[in-house]
DNA sequence: CCATTGACTGCAAATCGTTTGCATGAAGCA
DNA sequence: TGCTTCATGCAAACGATTTGCAGTCAATGG
């Protein structure tokens, strides 16, 4: 079996695993070790990833994709981890970090799959005016960019928009 | 079989079928029943729908649902219709009309899927800012509401926003 | 009007992401 | 320490979408 309760090393400005594994415990939720594990990797990470490439991070053994998927939802059921989609029918997924930054949204290359964050989210206010133009209520909304990074320009490559790859948010 | 070229009934301020098809040939693409099959009923539809939908709104035998994958993507690629992702794991189409409104999001009620348009997209500036701010180009978004439409507020439905339904938009 | 030919279609099998049934295993509590 | 219940691993099931293949047909030239 592998190490019990590392809580040292890697620990870049990034909430505690212990907090993180107290707020599981405090919704009255197991804190079992795939569990620890995907925390202890979604903190290292600022950018969304998606279950597989979560999976392939972990060790090998450390959780399985079923687990994986079950334990997703539970952490979005409880607030722990957003979901973002990016269109290419992978669903991503993001550590909800206390601070600000809650709420965000993505600039995708749609050649690298380089992301950038968009903090400052300016679809809020439009939110409110959609829900009042229509009597809408708990309106919420879902938007990404997609463009060509500047590396990718550089590289030359012809790349128009999206074409039809529906696969990777690039066809590189 | 079908008749050849029904080029009348139901008309509501939509192109003609004959321009659609006409469309289809000018780009030296075959001009076949199915596609005429899926434009026909795209015309009569101002809201995006599944592959799924349109399958089953054509009439038994009009169109196999891989030449329908097929048609959507050829259809796309060809500037014919827009993809939507509404998050639920299927993709709908809806037919690209010349006139204006070209560009839209949409409201969309998470208990009854009712759809509304939201014509005027204040992202368009969105994007030019987000696109020079990161050195982006050719940056595109997708944008879409979620919430409950006056209807099912009246239904007295206890609907907490998405929670995890993923399948459809409602959970009802 | 008929032959030609490559694009298109239907069908079935294959993929991919995601979910679920089931028997075993372990977290948290008495 | 033993119980009870929740969580896990494995495999099979699923739904959306894609693809291989052989037969079919729209567009074209004769």
């Amino acid at each position: 079996m592998k190490k019990p309760a590392q809580s040292h090393d890697h620990d870049h400005a990034a909430e505690p695993l212990a907090d993180l594994t107290s707020r599981l415990r405090q919704k009255s939720q197991r804190v079992t070790a795939p569990r620890q594990a995907i925390l202890a990797l979604l903190r290292e990470h600022r950018h969304p990833m998606t279950n597989k490439e979560i999976h392939a991070a972990l060790a090998k053994g450390d959780c399985d994709l079923a687990t994986l998927y079950r334990s997703m939802h539970l952490l979005e059921g409880m607030g722990m981890v957003k979901r973002f989609d990016f269109g290419d029918g992978a669903a991503r997924f993001e550590l909800v970090t206390g601070d600000a930054h809650a709420h965000h949204h993505h600039l995708v290359c749609t050649c690298c799959a380089d992301i950038v964050e968009i903090d400052d989210c300016f679809a809020a206010e439009l939110e409110a005016r959609v829900a009042a133009a229509h009597g809408f209520k708990t309106v919420t909304h879902k938007l990404e960019f997609f463009g060509v990074c500047p590396d990718c320009q550089q590289a030359g490559h012809s790349h128009d928009k999206a074409k039809r790859s529906r696969r990777k948010p690039c066809g590189c």
